[in-house]
DNA sequence: GCGGGTAATGCAATCGTGTGCATCAATGCA
DNA sequence: TGCATTGATGCACACGATTGCATTACCCGC
């Protein structure tokens, strides 16, 4: 195939040396040039960059890259791009991303923690300056090994059972908005409260769930474990907790709760179909309060009061630190602060009952 | 600094180099145990694996991508990533992208033609393999320039008024959707049909809209201007529909239509909310059809009769069309079918109106 | 007129892999 | 024993860009 050396491969995009050739320089002066190194005359500058704008030069950043030893790139690792919940922090770390000159790679790995590693190790082939994990589900011996690859890491929500120590993390304040959320229907005057929660997101379920505990005991109410539902979730898709909700609801309604907090809002949501379907009103006979904000939340009837999660202010702040672990500067782990957002699902217990 | 040069920089991970030395041969000879090329003896071969993996190795996918001028990457271009029906196609591609080795670089343009064709340039500059877009709002004489790129395009769903000629496309078939709609509306016998388009998406609003006149007049009805209703979007963000939905039905209440066929799940959601705010009762006073059918649709009450789209179908659609074009295969576009989703927002109109 | 300084450019090595070609040793065959 | 063949390995270049250092030409001052 003696073409392919003869007539310069298939049409292959041009490269500085095209540039150097057409100019009649070198191709150090070509870079020089057009990175507006000072070493370069007026007007071979202006003449390079002219040529090359002429030709449509594109430059190679996967040359570039292997050079300077940096790719500008960043691995970004979610359960599900389809939960929205994942959606809005992935466009949080997007659009902060972005502007700074780094590209993002997405890897969907559903919940698998050995589909987790995978990705990251992907990721490391392919060079990138960075890592982060939303709700990553590995556990500490696997920890370690991430350390040691010595690629900057910042996590969002581990769901690790130890929690998100050893590793930069950015987590919400999953007790701080338990707790919120309970105070808001102890003040209202309930105080036959129970909880569904979820047995695959272990960490946030547990910290919520102390939470729980300890509003009640606070209030003067001893908790009775019957109230507390924990749904059995498969450990893969998490796709969908609505029907466990409104599984959870059906177990718990002999008990005659008067409110219920969820774990999040798709379950929340499927105790709302359940209670209609048992015939029961929101929030006249029954008051309903969700954990995460997320769309849906304000068009379900009544719209949901729920604890509002800052989804792209994770993300934002996710980059921002991994940006600022780059930069090799000090980084201390974040925890922010979730909002109550009143809505209609809640009100007084029903004095009938 | 000499540091640097002699305490081999500041540890860089190990390469080929570094095994070759280990192992005492040179780096081709590694290369090509590595690859089990069958040049290499069987026990080198395998002391050569052996130590790569006691060292860690990681092959460096920069500098392959550098030598085989192909990176293994695929660029995808999304409106916004918090939208739902993007999340959805991306997660298509993405699960339809991992399997065949390939990593997905992500972008957001918020629905800025300009911005959108920055991003191209990006994963132009990054030697992406081929570029996927979604929604591209990029217009005829732009394509042109995007088609001399000799880079493989797929678009989904695009929104050029010109519509998706010229490139590999996968589209929804708007025409057919908008059409089962409005076939299921007039058969059970509504005859003051409203519609509520949006102004941002030009290229499918057209088609849903065509559809909708021409049910009407094959059902002997003269289309009423006046009950087409077409919201007046943003070019931008496209975030939220659902006040612009609630806007337009408050303008169609007074020319009394007994339904209304959206362009939209989130315009009929805020169609809904408005009707709810005036009174009326859905579907008794009022039927409402929706498109796309998003999540929230089946969560809204009354869950929402809509036309469903196969919004991970076309992601993997466009991956597995994009594949193709990579291994130089002929491909064609593609149309896909959507289907009718009946569910509680229509019925037969109210006999007492 | 000559040495020294400066401005502008080219040469060559480098980043980490892959591979055509040359080299070398061992073996087989005459 | 000598030569051809085969198998295994190393050398060197390529991919495209960046950059330290050498080189060249020019100008200035003594």
């Amino acid at each position: 195939m003696q073409r392919r050396t003869r007539e310069a491969a298939v049409s292959r995009s041009i490269s500085i040396a095209d540039i150097a050739r057409a100019a009649n320089v070198s191709h150090s002066t070509v870079s020089r040039a057009l990175r507006d190194s000072p070493l370069i005359s007026a007007e071979v500058r202006a003449r390079v960059q002219q040529i090359a704008s002429e030709m449509g030069y594109v430059p190679n950043a996967i040359a570039q890259s292997l050079k300077e030893r940096r790719t500008n790139t960043i691995g970004l690792v979610v359960t599900t791009i389809a939960d929205p919940f994942y959606a809005d922090v992935t466009k949080g770390v997007e659009e902060t991303a972005r502007p700074a000159g780094l590209s993002v790679f997405l890897s969907a790995t559903y919940g698998d923690p050995m589909q987790e590693l995978a990705a990251i190790e992907t990721f490391r082939r392919r060079q990138v300056d960075g890592i982060i994990v939303i709700s990553s589900r590995i556990e500490a011996h696997h920890r370690e090994r991430l350390r040691r690859t010595r690629l900057p890491i910042v996590v969002v929500n581990s769901q690790a059972s130890t929690g998100g120590h050893a590793l930069t993390s950015v987590l919400i304040d999953d007790y701080a908005g338990a707790h919120l959320a309970m105070r808001h229907l102890l003040t209202i005057g309930h105080r036959r409260i129970a909880y569904i929660g979820v047995s695959n997101r272990p960490f946030s379920n547990e910290r919520r769930h102390a939470a729980y505990i300890d509003a009640l005991r606070a209030a003067g109410i001893t908790p009775d474990p019957a109230l507390t539902v924990v749904a059995q979730a498969d450990p893969g898709p998490e796709a969908d907790d609505v029907p466990l909700g409104a599984a959870a609801l059906t177990r718990l309604l002999p008990l005659r709760p008067t409110a219920v907090f969820c774990y999040n809002d798709m379950l929340a949501i499927g105790a709302l179909q359940s209670a209609r379907a048992h015939g029961l009103s929101v929030p006249k006979h029954l008051s309903l309060v969700g954990f995460d904000d997320i769309a849906t939340a304000q068009y379900v009837e009544p719209p949901l009061t729920t604890v509002a999660q800052p989804r792209l202010e994770l993300g934002r702040r996710a980059m921002q630190m991994l940006h600022r672990l780059l930069a090799g500067q000090p980084v201390t782990s974040a925890v922010l602060k979730p909002d109550l957002t009143l809505r209609a699902s809640t009100g007084p217990p029903d004095r009938n009952q």
